[in-house]
DNA sequence: CTTAATTACTACACAGATATAGTATTTTAT
DNA sequence: ATAAAATACTATATCTGTGTAGTAATTAAG
């Protein structure tokens, strides 16, 4: 499971944010905290408020708060918003016409672990994060 | 687990060669049969070839046959010659120092699953591929 | 009101993976 | 020898994810 870089960042910022206990967050603050690019990061932030994960707070105070609770916004969530799960729900040699009735030669073999995968991220919320360890990296 | 076309590509075409009894397949004939770019395919071709995984034939009757025997060809071993393997070996949140010592707050449970796919990779053969079936998709 | 500190928006730049084009080389058949 | 059928090489084009730059909009403090 290679997930894409905006997911990266996307899951260490809420798991940034679910570990502390602040409320509030600026962009600068994730950005130095986080190891982002800062404009990258404001951009995704941005998006992320759009599908209602975090909200934002503009003007001079202002910055982002968890806007869901954490255990019922799940990691396919968020990677399904960022990048798109579809990805992650194909053949593994490609074929566009795989599927259970015309299996690829992998097929078999590589359904169980597809399964598992996908259930990792859909078993998985934001709130499974939460150990009250802040990290530096 | 979403491997690069390339990948999927090299893939496409292992199975296919292990699946025919056919010895010599052209580029052509592996074009018209796998959905693959011709000039592409040939690349990857020539760039196995250097691996050693398969031989090219030059000249008027030229193509590619099987250089290994397919049961000490794995998976792995084509992933990582085509586009590396390093990266279904990292953290899933992108931290590069993220280890069992320093673990992100999901390495505990992602680490089994990235486990199982390492092995999936490492044990499933090309000769696990071979079920004689000849596949149209 | 004006300034300062924040987020939002838009456009562009860069890099790597994927794909294409054109030419050269190799080998066989005649 | 020459032509034909194949692979090899090199350069370029395209596409997508990632990253940057600059400006606008929002809100609070003084």
């Amino acid at each position: 499971m290679r997930l894409s870089k905006t997911s990266e960042y996307a899951l260490r910022v809420l798991s940034y944010m679910v570990n502390s206990d602040q409320q509030v967050f600026t962009a600068k603050k994730l950005v130095e905290t986080l190891d982002v690019p800062d404009k990258y990061l404001r951009r995704l932030m941005t998006d992320m408020s759009k599908k209602g994960f975090i909200r934002s707070i503009q003007g001079r105070i202002g910055g982002y708060v968890l806007a869901k609770s954490a255990d019922t916004l799940f990691l396919i969530d968020v990677i399904d918003a960022v990048e798109g799960i579809e990805k992650y729900n194909g053949c593994i040699m490609g074929h566009d016409k795989c599927s259970d009735s015309n299996p690829c030669s992998l097929h078999k073999s590589y359904i169980p672990l597809r399964k598992q995968e996908l259930e990792f991220l859909s078993k998985t919320s934001i709130s499974t994060l939460k150990d009250g360890t802040i990290r530096k990296f």
